[in-house]
RNA sequence: GCCUCCGUAGCUCAGGGGAUAGAGCGUCGGUUUCCGGUACCGAAGGCCAGAGGUUCGAAUCCUCUCGGGGGCACCA
């Protein structure tokens, strides 16, 4: 019995009451929430509803609450229902009904934990969306890891998702990138306002590689030659550090499509017609104070020029155009003051900015003692930092903990083999139980039993079996609530609890027969072969949190 | 000046308006015939920055103050 279902049979309850005339309620909730009471005294799950209808039912709590725990008793399942100060109700299950759940999670397999809260949603997530003019430095990886990670738990909320990376490979900047790459070639200084780095000597010598005629020939030809190929090179690499982060976007969107194809223009007419264009000064202006902006916001300057919020506009118009009805932008702190504007262009172009867009701030991180790139400069790579803590630490660490919260990793901490390290905790918890089952397997316990029964939840009895299995029962509802927030870090925060109730589970609960000091073993029981069952959901559940964060989950290590 | 995020144990941080505010580290003390001790168990440690307010009930919601991070372009 999960805390799901014993959620879905108060609600029963109370519409039963209602119906014999016991309650008066205009309505029952939506959501009855049924948690796990903090001390093990108050019984295995707990409600606060009583607490919170008694206003609306016109009674008291307590009262209201003897109502529901009269007819909660019935139910299959419930052992007990208490009642206890203003008006909790504390429900406690047999062993039997909260240990079917071991079978339910291994039958359940990777989709254990995955809901249809966001069915029928069709939603954008677009984040990292870094420059094409230089490789990926700390301030992208949080994002990248945070995006990835909420990617994952939209899917696994049943939405269909759409994750996106904005090129800015159109403009001035493309252009200076270029020049960079040019000098370089011709083993000249870094031009004013260009890209320092060695990675422009890297990319120049390369290119002088394959193309040598390039170099001495300093003409508009030549620098726009080299400008394809060095934005086509600098991509790649940057797609490549992505993949070694575990990271695939579904879609590269070119800043330079929507110029070329005529989209800025097109968006242009389209928010005139929405009659928030406005022609002053010889620019173009979008009214975006009509909605909360600010100040008005240039899409052509004076000198005929489109801006980037133009090229901006024109992406948000093309994201709506191809059905997405939520646009999730993932930005750094540093863009905050993005967000009005953003949902400006929404509101001009006739959606709901509250609920058709949606923009997420990730405060910055710092890495302790960290060392500055040689190939970039005074930076922090994103592909150097891989190569030194792993993709898995630097994921996890990177979305355990809120986007809002300032963030400062610690190397050391990240390197270490103890508990210290929550990643490897978590890891090492996936790790030893799938040891267990090898070493069970290997002393003969199988999972069906000679006469085809072998699991028997009711042999769950044991205090941390209990503790291990309503965490476990709590899965579903802590990815439903990640997904809903786009808080990763929920996960990572539930892994950590569940490997220590594992933990705690293993040292106390022999999965294997015990060897006696003569050598002979203790024979193969039901309990041994249901605790192989339950070793089982805990493996699958760790494989599948961890998952969700896009995090490996070793089976040795 | 305006906007925004943060302030919780010595440190790094969790905490969905509910019961005695939690975890890891650090400190002190325990646990081993046998599945990975890279683990487990216990203790000490708190005016939830401060002041008001809403509520039966506030670390949580609202207002203000203090302290810290970030942001304010016809740049990209």
């Amino acid at each position: 019995m999960t805390p799901e279902e014993l959620s879905s049979a108060v609600k029963t309850t109370l519409a039963e009451a209602v119906d014999a005339g016991e309650i008066a309620l205009d309505a029952i909730p939506d959501e009855v929430r049924v948690e796990r009471p903090k001390s093990r005294e108050h019984g295995d799950w707990a409600t606060n509803i009583a607490l919170q209808l008694a206003k609306q039912a016109k009674t008291n709590p307590r009262q209201l609450a003897e109502v529901i725990a009269a007819r909660l008793t019935e139910h299959q399942g419930v052992e007990a229902v208490e009642i206890a100060g203003p008006g909790f109700i504390n429900i406690t299950i047999d062993a039997a009904a909260a240990g079917q759940l071991a079978r339910t999670i291994v039958e359940a397999g990777d989709s254990y934990g995955h809901n249809q809260a966001l069915a029928g949603h069709t939603i954008n997530l677009e984040f990292v969306s870094a420059n094409p003019t230089g490789p990926l430095h700390m301030g992208h990886t949080r994002m990248a890891a945070l995006g990835d990670a909420i990617g994952r738990l939209l899917r696994a909320s049943g939405a269909s998702v759409t994750t996106e990376y904005y090129i800015n490979d159109a403009g001035n900047q493309m252009n200076k990138f270029a020049d960079s790459v040019v000098a370089a070639l011709n083993g000249e200084p870094t031009p004013e306002g260009g890209y320092p780095g060695e990675y422009i000597n890297d990319l120049a010598r390369q290119m002088a590689a394959q193309r040598p005629e390039l170099r001495k020939q300093p003409s508009e030809e030549t620098l726009s030659v080299v400008r394809e190929l060095a934005y086509r090179a600098q991509l790649a690499q940057i797609q490549q550090t992505l993949a070694a982060f575990h990271i695939e976007f579904d879609v590269y969107f070119s800043e330079r499509a929507l110029h070329e194809e005529g989209k800025i223009d097109a968006a242009i007419a389209t928010l005139r017609e929405q009659g928030h264009i406005e022609d002053r000064d010889g620019a173009v202006f979008l009214r975006t104070t009509d909605f909360g902006d600010d100040k008005d916001r240039v899409l052509i300057k004076a000198d005929g020029e489109p801006t980037y919020f133009a090229a901006d506009a024109a992406y948000y118009l093309s994201k709506r155009e191809r059905g997405f009805e939520a646009k999730i932008y993932l930005l750094g702190a540093d863009h905050h003051g993005y967000i009005g504007r953003l949902k400006a262009i929404a509101a001009c172009a006739g959606d709901d900015p509250e609920k058709n867009i949606e923009v997420l701030i990730g405060q910055l991180i710092s890495v302790k003692g960290a060392r500055l790139s040689k190939r970039a400069g005074n930076v922090i790579l994103l592909e150097d930092l891989i190569e030194w803590l792993g993709t898995d630490a630097l994921r996890y660490t990177l979305a355990r903990s809120p986007a809002d919260s300032p963030l400062d990793v610690d190397p050391e901490v990240l390197q270490s083999k103890t508990n210290d390290n929550p990643v490897f905790y978590v890891q090492y918890a996936h790790a030893r139980a799938c040891n267990a089952a090898r070493n069970a397997e290997a002393q003969g316990v199988d999972r069906t039993g000679p006469d085809g029964g072998g699991f028997d939840a009711a042999l769950l009895t044991h205090a941390r079996e209990e503790e291990l299995l309503a965490h476990l029962a709590t899965f579903p509802n802590t990815v439903a609530r990640a997904a809903e927030l786009r808080e990763p870090h929920r996960v990572a925060r539930y892994l950590e609890d569940l490997a220590s109730a594992y933990h705690a589970w293993y040292a106390k609960c022999r999965i294997a027969p015990s060897v006696h000091e003569d050598g002979t073993m203790e024979p193969v029981t039901d309990l041994h072969r249901t605790r192989l069952w339950l070793n089982d959901a805990a493996v699958q559940v760790l494989r599948n949190g961890l998952a969700l964060l896009g995090v490996s989950a070793p089976e040795k290590m």
